[in-house]
DNA sequence: AAGACGGGGGT
DNA sequence: ACCCCAGTCTT
């Protein structure tokens, strides 16, 4: 048996009962291919249930507000798939008479579906010989073709499309495609994969030249900056706050937060701060005190977070205030919704 | 070509 | 501490 005829025959012995394999809607399909993204199936799948629980049909995705489509993807992260999701529904309605497009080079034209994105659906949904190269894919290429090229340079990118088209089953393009990121995710997996019972262990050329734990090859790793976040969580007369909404670049577009004063290092002395304070949450006499003494540091891939809560009391009247009982409707960074579970106002 | 973009899980 | 995850978009 050949790789691809080896491949599938694995999958159908071996697939997980997962919901979006029970369907070929372009609308489900998307929904799952868009929440997968760099996250694994464990944490996607109840995101997936409430998605469409909440959400049944484009057309109701399309007529959501985005708040609401931020709150329920709360947690997941990378935000832009959450917006990029709600602009593409509002497309596809608007512009597709609320039908996908049916081809792979189509599909490419909708925000956030990339060239991934565009083969899973394309595949799984219409049957077209379009191969998939995740993370998964370019792990099981590599190990098998005992392959060193960078999985992350320009040249492996192209080199691995390449192989995943040689190696596609083209009359069975969807159970392939799903088959080798299956087996990837769950047999020759990143840490210690099942070599001895693998299926093709004796045609596995990484294995053969006991490279298989050195492979994939990827290029460097981000370097992680540092940051230092002072949020201030007014408390007016025991039932107002305040929240703003990050707008423009950066982390956490369109999510809200308490108001921000990041700082070059840790504040040592919150009272050399008090004028930027008093501009921020645009009060005359208030109090403050910290929450915690010890910067909490919460870990982005790329930025580690040295976030220090500061309790700002006052008897006021709040400019845009929001009553504290409806502060969890907002859409929120884990690191906020975190402290308003454990704080419990 | 290189960065930015989240949060969680595994070793 | 480091890597990875059903990647995409921007610079």
């Amino acid at each position: 048996m050949n790789f691809s005829k080896e491949i599938i025959h694995w999958y159908l012995q071996n697939k997980r009962d997962l919901p979006w394999r029970k369907t070929k809607d372009p609308y489900r399909i998307w929904l799952s291919e868009i929440m997968l993204q760099q996250t694994r199936v464990a944490q996607g799948l109840p995101y997936y249930e409430k998605f469409t629980a909440a959400f049944p049909t484009v057309y109701d995705l399309a007529k959501a507000e985005e708040s609401q489509v931020l709150k329920l993807w709360q947690g997941l992260g990378y935000y832009s798939r959450a917006r990029n999701l709600h602009y593409t529904a509002k497309d596809i309605v608007e512009n597709y008479n609320g039908k996908f497009p049916s081809t792979y080079k189509e599909l490419l034209q909708l925000k956030g579906v990339g060239d991934y994105t565009a083969s899973a659906i394309a595949s799984i949904c219409f049957d077209e010989v379009a191969p998939v190269v995740d993370g998964n894919v370019y792990r099981v290429l590599a190990r098998y073709f005992d392959i060193d090229t960078p999985i992350n340079s320009t040249e492996g990118i192209k080199k691995f499309k390449e192989l995943a088209f040689e190696v596609i089953a083209e009359d069975d393009p969807a159970n392939f495609n799903q088959a080798i990121m299956e087996f990837g995710a769950v047999q020759c997996k990143p840490q210690n994969p099942y070599c001895i019972v693998c299926p093709l262990n004796n045609s596995c050329e990484g294995l053969k030249n006991q490279r298989v734990g050195m492979l994939p090859v990827k290029l460097k790793k981000t370097k992680i900056k540092h940051r230092w976040f002072n949020y201030l969580v007014v408390i007016a007369k025991e039932t107002e706050t305040l929240l703003e909404e990050r707008t423009g670049k950066g982390i956490w577009q369109g999510l809200y937060q308490f108001p921000l004063l990041e700082t070059k290092k840790a504040i040592t002395d919150i009272h050399s701060h008090q004028e930027e304070i008093k501009a921020l949450v645009q009060l005359r006499n208030f109090s403050i005190t910290p929450y915690n003494t010890e910067a909490k540091i919460h870990k982005l891939s790329h930025q580690h977070l040295h976030t220090t809560f500061w309790i700002v009391e006052t008897t006021e009247n709040l400019k845009n205030g929001i009553l504290l009982q409806e502060i969890r409707k907002y859409p929120v960074p884990i690191l906020i919704g975190n402290f308003i579970e454990e704080f419990n106002f």
